[in-house]
DNA sequence: GAGTTATTCCGAACAGCTTTCAGTTATTAC
DNA sequence: GTAATAACTGAAAGCTGTTCGGAATAACTC
């Protein structure tokens, strides 16, 4: 997974630098969507003086080559996760920890509707978030 | 619609002052949702001497009251839109310009199979955005 | 293994938002 | 009306997440 990556990265000319692996690394491994912050703390845990800034741009790197999918949630802050090939999906989030869940399935219907909708609206992209609380912060 | 709002404000023992007025009185009119910049400038244009804080602490009030939805599309800033009783909807957003336009319908079916999928989440609210280029911002 | 050039690190800047606090004002009680 | 008071406002400072500029470093090319 994380050799597949690595080659990805070497065909699209881009450097592979430790960091980079690391940057890599944990984001295969984290189960949730992860805030810059979140990873900076896991890539520090290996590599201690790396500097917030090379996270960004890392992250930004790797976004623009479509390898991370930057998202959205209602907090202020950006979150990101790997992008695996065909596993297109969306989330539920809690509003109190912040955890994210995959839903089952897109709202594709929806989509068509809006396509037919507005025809002349040229479609890039779309998210589907539910918010609430998790089984956890239920009660709590 | 204006008298019907601050009639609801008061109802609900908030203070009627003229800033929060002209806050609602720019939401009424503004038909895209607005970030609370935008929001602050046109205040601004009658009202020269508001801070920007008193537009976050009113759109925050209005938010508890719900009298405001805050939105959350792709960039990184909050956007707040009127909340008319009756008027649920989600948003087609332009990548380019930033205009926004409702979306026919809601992804109700995909947010009922969550719900089964996920039967111990409480489910408080969801977001679908559609993101692309507007027909204006095709060309350009 | 030397050169080149992208990448990293560091400090500081920036944007959006929040807090604090002193002063003002809309509302309530008289 | 008038006074009392709790809620609100404006200004400035502060916080958090993110980005920038430039010198130093190190990955890749030959």
């Amino acid at each position: 997974m994380l050799a597949q990556a690595i080659s990805r990265l070497r065909q699209l000319g881009v450097r592979i630098t430790p960091q980079r692996q690391e940057v890599l690394r944990v984001l295969l491994e984290g189960k949730q969507p992860s805030t810059a912050e979140e990873i900076l703390k896991k890539v520090r845990s290996r590599y201690p003086r790396v500097s917030q800034d090379t996270i960004y741009r890392t992250l930004a790197t790797f976004k623009k080559l479509g390898l991370v999918n930057e998202l959205h949630f209602s907090d202020r802050c950006r979150r990101f996760e790997i992008n695996i090939r065909g596993d297109h999906h969306h989330h539920m989030v809690c509003i109190q920890c912040g955890n994210a869940w995959k839903l089952p399935d897109c709202p594709l219907e929806c989509l068509m509707r809006a396509k037919n909708y507005y025809p002349d609206f040229q479609i890039e992209d779309h998210s589907f978030v539910i918010y609430g609380y998790c089984p956890k912060c239920r009660g709590a």
